[in-house]
RNA sequence: GGCCCGUUGGUGAAGUGGUUUAACACAGCAGCCUUUCACGCUGUCAUGCAGGGGUUCGAAUCCCCUACGGGUCACCA
């Protein structure tokens, strides 16, 4: 039990669940079920300023959905908490006051307008910005002086000079920083509430976390994070940082980035399964080093490895997350797709609220026409409008093909047939196109063409017999009239 | 600007000094199949591993420099 792996996703609660956070959760949870550890979701929700109500759960209701399960967390507790950060305050005052009283950390009254100003000028001037340390060694007399101003302090790090700080990173490899770049960075702030830098140590170090697992922004942050640890005599954890991931531009996304969806709460509601984000995600900075690319949940714990993370940033590919939807759709029992689309059917106002057993009969057949071709369910929407409405737009495509030679003698032929069909099924049907063929001697392209244009308005769709069908008799025979009505002579 | 990190086709990537004439997958293109449309299948797609120097019998793989991209330098995480 001593050694036991485990690893934590520590979210700020501050939004939805972006893609890269999921997929750092991801690469978290599948190492520390690899090696049979534990799964912390840890909530850091320090800067109130930012906190979004709700926004912890959302996050973690949308991590379940993914298929991403916790053995500790807020939710349903466990033997390090509280889980919250908030709720750690006295744990984090313990803390605090052991550094000051061992003088690895003092009070700063500077306020943190001074401190930006300070910076702004040091930037005007071209220097290398660094926080003020000029209350570093201040007297007890100017400490009292600032204290009779009414000033309340935040309490810097004591930053230890001429040091090299190693960060060991398993991706990385070796990573060394100069202490003398990093200044007397703040652990607390005057209203009492620990920074990240240093809650996330007391954390890591209380809850027996063994590898942090986060994204690149955090690297040079480590060697702060390394400080503390040695300042306490801690052994730190192991580190790993992931490379970002990029739009398609090969740009940093930015929140309000609109070229790709970023929060795994929209592709959820768009009709993607959680199993084609995850195999998808997975992907955006590891690999098996096999073949393969199709990975189950399953599998992934059996084979993934920090070793095979890459180092550089990836480049997020819309298409080629829509084709591992497409493939995972493909292959759930119709039942589920109907169930995914259903909700979006419903509210293009194609299906009623409460379908009958018949319309949901006929909704099955429409589902089942494009389930192989969807990315994502609420694409059911515009690929079966034509279902649904009674007209149809034309577009050039298909106006070129009814501008063939055929097409007036074979429309004539199919409507007649159409008309005279007692008894409207899907074999009849098909019966009835052999009909056409030997009456107007076109086959093919010639002959399906313009039947398919004129019912449905594209040159593109799914198998015509069926289409036929779906759409129902009175359809089909309403937009033959109104094409043969249009053709010219 | 300082410090750090990265750079293999349009994209994800394999590759850890010699079976690499650089896997595999997405996208693209061409074709086959299907009386239409898709699915599917087959083929094609980097004279080249950011550029330049080295080291070596031999380099995408090791070293140096340059360029480009990114992270960070917050009382944000």
């Amino acid at each position: 039990m001593a050694n036991e792996v485990r690893l934590r996703y520590a979210p700020s609660p501050t939004g939805h669940l972006h893609i890269g956070g999921a997929r750092t959760a991801l690469f978290n949870y599948l190492f520390a079920r690899r090696h049979g550890g534990k799964f912390i979701v840890r909530i850091e929700d320090t800067d109130q300023t930012r906190n979004v109500e709700n926004a912890a759960e959302e996050q973690m209701k949308n991590l379940k959905w993914l298929g991403i399960d916790w053995d500790e967390s807020v939710d349903i507790g466990g033997p390090y908490g509280p889980y919250r950060a908030m709720d750690r305050l006295d744990i984090y005052r313990r803390y605090i006051d052991q550094l000051l009283a061992e003088g690895k950390a003092y009070y700063c009254y500077a306020t943190k307008e001074e401190l930006d100003a300070e910076r702004e000028e040091q930037i005007a001037r071209g220097e290398t910005p660094k926080i003020s340390e000029k209350h570093r060694n201040i007297t007890p007399e100017q400490r009292e002086q600032y204290e009779r101003e009414g000033r309340v302090p935040s309490i810097h790090f004591r930053v230890p000079e001429d040091r090299v700080y190693v960060v060991n990173d398993l991706i990385r490899g070796e990573v060394t920083f100069d202490s003398n770049g990093i200044g007397d960075f703040v652990i607390c702030r005057p209203d009492g509430i620990p920074t990240y830098n240093f809650a996330v140590v007391i954390d890591d170090y209380l809850m027996k976390i063994t590898h942090v697992v986060r994204g690149e922004e955090h690297l040079s942050n480590t060697p702060r994070q390394l400080m503390i640890y040695e300042a306490f005599g801690w052994e730190p954890p192991l580190f790993a940082h992931l490379a970002l991931i990029l739009n398609q531009d090969g740009k940093k996304m930015s929140k309000r980035d609109e070229s790709i969806i970023q929060f795994i709460e929209q592709y959820r509601e768009l009709g993607f399964l959680p199993e084609a984000i995850v195999n998808f995600l997975v992907l955006l900075g590891w690999s098996s080093g096999g073949e393969e690319e199709i990975f189950s949940k399953q599998q992934l714990i059996e084979q993934f490895s920090l070793e095979r993370v890459s180092k550089a940033p990836a480049v997020f590919d819309t298409a080629k997350m829509h084709w591992m939807n497409n493939y995972y759709l493909k292959r759930k029992p119709l039942d589920t797709i109907v169930e995914m689309c259903l909700p979006h059917l419903k509210k293009a106002g194609f299906v009623e609220q409460d379908p009958s057993e018949q319309e949901m009969e006929r909704v099955r057949g429409i589902v089942a026409l494009y389930q192989e071709e969807m990315s994502y369910c609420a694409q059911i929407v515009p690929f079966s409008a034509m279902f649904f409405l009674d007209e149809v737009e034309m577009d050039e495509e298909a106006k070129d093909v009814l501008r063939e030679p055929q097409v007036p003698e074979v429309l004539a032929s199919f409507r007649k047939h159409i008309e005279a069909l007692a008894e409207y099924t899907v074999e009849n049907i098909k019966a009835l196109l052999k009909e056409v063929q030997k009456e107007t001697g076109q086959k093919g392209k010639a002959l399906f063409m313009p039947i398919r244009v004129a019912v449905t308005g594209q040159a593109h769709g799914r198998d015509l017999v069926q289409s036929l069908y779906l759409l129902g008799q009175s359809r089909v025979m309403k937009r033959l009239e109104r094409v043969v009505s249009k053709l010219p002579e």
